[in-house]
Parts: C-alpha cells; sequence; structure tokens
DNA sequence: AAAGTTATGTGAAATTAATGTCAAATCATA
DNA sequence: TATGATTTGACATTAATTTCACATAACTTT
C-alpha cells in the first residue's frame, strides 16, 4: 500500500479547518458546501477540496461535507481522536502558565507529571500535577508512557535536556526555547519560537510604514 | 522606486538568521561564507544567498559576508533596531508569563501598560507595570504611542477588543487567542495559535507511528 | 423515474518557492 | 602585480503549491 507523503504545509491548515468545523457543529450545522466554507474561512474552495482530498474523499457530490463526519475525520488525521502524556520540563513563568490551562485537556492532552532542577519548587502542585525533581524524568517517562515533553526551561539547558528526553524514549517535543533542537527523526519536535514571531510582527509594521509613508508616532525610545 | 514584496516565507526566515548571526557575533566570528552557514543552519547555501539578497547585496565575492554587518542589517530589515511599546490585555497565566519575560525587552520590545477587567488584579505590578481597567486602554494607547497589543484574553472577548484596538489606531496586535480576527489591513496580526501548534505535532507522532508501525510506547529502547 | 441542479474530485495550468549553476568580482599570496 | 582560489549575485532549472476548470456522481424536485 502506497502511503503519500502529506506536505506540512497542509498539515498547517487542519486545525483552523478544526476550528471552523468544531464552531459549525456547536452552531448545530449539519452540512457544508466548500464554497460555504471558502466565504468564512477566506481560503479558497479549490484548496479546502485538495486538502480534504489528500486523505480520502469525506464529501458527496451534489451535498457538500457532513460537518460532523468531517470534524471527527481531521480529528482522527490529527491524532487527537487519542489521549496524549504530556511532561512539563521547567515550571517557571511559562511552564506553570501552560500547566494551569485548562483547555488542552479538552482535545485529550493531559499533563501528567512537571519537572524542574530547583529544589524550591517540589512537592509544589499546579492543578493537581506535582512539581518534580528533574532526575525523576527517565523513570517517569518510562513508567507513564509520556508521549509528550514540554520544554520550558533556558535555552543552554534545552540542548541536553532534550538528548535526555530522546534517550529515554519521549515521542515529542514542545519546545519553547529559542534554540534548535537536534534529535532523530523518530522524535518529532515542533518549537514555538515566540520571539520569532514578535520579530515577524515587527517587519510587518514597518514595512507598512515604509510603504505608506507613517514612519511612525516619532518614538525610538522618548 | 518599485519596491517588490518579499514573500512571508523569506520573513519567517530572518529570525533565524539572525539568531544564528547573533551567536556568531558573541563567539567573535568575523566572517561567514554562505556554505558555512549552510552548514551550521542546515539550509541551502543558495537559499541563504537568495534570501539575503532580496534586500539586497550584504556580501562580497570572494570573501563571504561580514557577521556584524549582516547582523545589523537584518536588525533593520525586521525593524527592530527600534524600540516597540507594548501593551497587555489579560493579565492571567498567560499575560503575566510573557509580561514577565525579560528577553523581549532586549529586543526593544517594551511593556509599557498591562489590562484586566478583572478589579482584584487593578493596581498590582508585574515587573513594574501596572495593571489597569480596560476602560484606560484607549487613552493610555493614544497618549503612550503604543505598537502592539498583546491580546491574552478569551477568545469570545478578543474580537470585540480587537475591534477597540483598531479603533483607537494601534499598529498591530499579537494574538493569543484562538480565534481568527478581523481588522483593516493597516494593523498587522500575528497569531500563536498554541493548540494548532499542539496539533501538528500530535499529527507527526501519529504520522510516524503508522508508517513505522509502532502503534504504543513501545519505546526506542535502542 | 426522469430532468435539472449542485458540488465534489481530479488532472492540468499557473504561480510561487527552492535549488543548481556559473560568470564575474574580490581575496590571498607569492 | 600576476595567479589561482574563493564566493557572491544573478539567472536558469526544478520542485512544490495553489488555482482553475470540468466531467461526473449524487442530490432534489417534479
Ligand atoms: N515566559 C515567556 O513569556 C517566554 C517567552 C518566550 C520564550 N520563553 C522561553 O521559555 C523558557 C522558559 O521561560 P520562563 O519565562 O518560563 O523562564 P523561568 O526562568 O520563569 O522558568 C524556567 C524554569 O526552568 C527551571 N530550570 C532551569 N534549568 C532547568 C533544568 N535543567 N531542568 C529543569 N528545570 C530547569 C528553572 O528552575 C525555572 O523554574 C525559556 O527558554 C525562555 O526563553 C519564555
Ligand atoms: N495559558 C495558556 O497556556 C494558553 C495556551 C493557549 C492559548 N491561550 C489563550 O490565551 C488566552 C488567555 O489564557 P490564560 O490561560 O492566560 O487565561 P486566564 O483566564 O488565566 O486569563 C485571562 C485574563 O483575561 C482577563 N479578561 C477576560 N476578559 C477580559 C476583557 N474583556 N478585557 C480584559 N481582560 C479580560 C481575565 O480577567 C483574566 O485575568 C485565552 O484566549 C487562551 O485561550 C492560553
Amino acid at each position: 500500500m502506497e502511503e503519500k507523503e502529506i506536505s506540512q504545509a497542509v498539515i498547517s491548515r487542519l486545525p483552523r479547518y478544526f476550528r471552523y468545523l468544531g464552531e459549525l457543529k456547536e452552531r448545530g450545522i449539519e452540512r457544508i458546501s466548500s464554497q460555504e466554507l471558502s466565504d468564512i474561512m477566506k481560503v479558497t474552495a479549490s484548496q479546502i477540496r485538495q486538502d480534504f482530498n489528500n486523505f480520502g474523499g469525506f464529501g458527496q457530490q451534489g451535498y457538500g461535507y457532513n460537518v460532523e463526519y468531517l470534524y471527527d475525520e481531521i480529528s482522527k488525521i490529527l491524532g487527537i481522536d487519542q489521549m496524549h502524556q504530556l511532561i512539563i520540563i521547567g515550571v517557571g513563568n511559562l511552564g506553570q502558565a501552560l500547566t494551569n490551562y485548562t483547555n488542552f485537556n479538552r482535545r485529550g492532552f493531559v499533563f501528567k507529571g512537571a519537572f524542574d532542577c530547583n529544589p524550591e519548587l517540589y512537592g509544589m502542585k499546579i492543578r493537581g500535577v506535582e512539581v518534580r525533581p528533574t532526575e525523576e524524568i527517565e523513570n517517569f517517562v518510562r513508567t507513564n508512557n509520556i508521549d509528550i515533553a514540554v520544554l520550558t526551561i533556558p535555552k543552554d539547558q534545552a540542548v541536553p535536556m532534550a538528548q535526555r528526553l530522546v534517550d529515554c524514549g519521549i515521542k515529542a517535543i514542545w519546545n519553547f526555547a529559542h534554540v534548535d533542537l537536534d534529535v532523530p527523526e523518530n522524535v518529532q519536535v515542533e518549537n514555538v519560537h515566540l520571539s520569532d514571531s514578535l520579530m515577524k510582527l515587527s517587519y510587518n509594521i514597518t514595512r507598512y510604514e515604509k510603504k505608506h509613508g507613517r514612519t511612525g508616532n516619532g518614538k525610538t525610545g522618548s
């Protein structure tokens, strides 16, 4: 059986489809055509059909797509029909914020453990999740079938920690440290580089102002 | 003068170049060829040259690129040679984590104000930034030359809040709420959809397991 | 059940992005 | 200052992605 590789460009769009379909579902809408979805989402109907067709025909000619069915299929494609066990490494500002966020749960992402190297944090509980010393990571990952490690530690710590995670059989790393991780291909990495995102925003501000001749609000410190 | 539009694909790569150049600069390295950078960054030398050339010739034939000069030029392109004034709207888990993060400062992104609708938070200070009632947003944005609003409020609040920000002349919105904002083209939006990012990770885990036939937490186990 | 309508799925065309190639400029060196 | 090595910038080529267009299947209505 020939499984063709789906491009990441397509995958990146799936969560957005999923979100819109979830909203339609909640509003009790049963069916939708690629054209209607196109109007709502501001992407071409053609792209919508192409995207879905990568995974097989979910629609019906003359009818369109069944919202609930399509929603379920996308959730299967994304693998969020299954539970994922997470641990968080680095219980600082960002680590705590993520652990406290309840909405990941609703998509089947469950925080099972939290780890830090700061002894003062040991035993502290965040939404029922206890903070443990980093020494326990390896054992915890293995005995609790952890899929994903969330890395919210300083960047110089992230590289060796990623290696430890790889060595104890983690499946994926959600990396918030501002550094590239070099891992084998059996470990998936998704980077969230917030500074990069902010810089892109800065570029777009600058570009717009250049193009439209507004030099800005005088600013530069003041 | 004909200013050709640079594709967002190129822009997305600039912060990464910037990061690597910063590291080279700190290590005291003066010059680098596209081939050397290619080896370090794992992108083709051709793409590096092509990317830089979008903005004019920064290199010298037979020599390569001057690290510091290139670093400075990219920082100008990204607009981070200038200060940016930020406000944060929604001082919850995520809002506080972001406000506490000192590294944005070093790139010229400065938090000038924080706003929430919860009266219990008014007057609270986060790294010297005082939390104010949302009613004061409009006036604050105008009198303090705020460029960027960071939106860390629930998604149903984000849409009307974005409208208020647009109306009082904000230049950009850094949106963490899981919803698409519809704003005029003079306002730049950069979305950080963390759930989308997690779903992509989930997809890649699933894809890898499908491809390699490991259904459970079988481990790499060497 | 037939006729007309709708909207998918698909292959082809167009566009956009990435990679490969090489002449020409500059560097290093003797 | 001449020579050979290096490396960019520009252009050509290839690959990937998006859009177009339409035959075809299924729906709806009479
Ligand atoms: N907070 C933000 O808004 C933000 C934004 C962008 C990027 N980041 C990145 O996220 C990471 C965390 O940021 P933060 O603001 O939460 O930092 P933080 O200092 O608040 O927290 C870091 C935590 O990691 C722990 N730690 C350090 N080394 C460790 C190790 N080897 N093993 C386990 N725990 C360790 C520390 O004890 C601390 O509790 C950093 O890499 C930062 O660059 C954060
Ligand atoms: N915390 C996370 O890790 C995380 C992850 C992904 C997405 N998000 C998104 O970020 C946003 C904030 O998440 P959070 O975890 O910080 O939530 P939170 O509940 O901790 O904080 C939200 C804050 O916004 C304030 N608020 C609500 N409505 C407001 C309004 N109209 N004006 C001003 N302030 C208002 C609340 O009083 C609260 O202080 C949400 O949209 C959430 O979906 C958060």
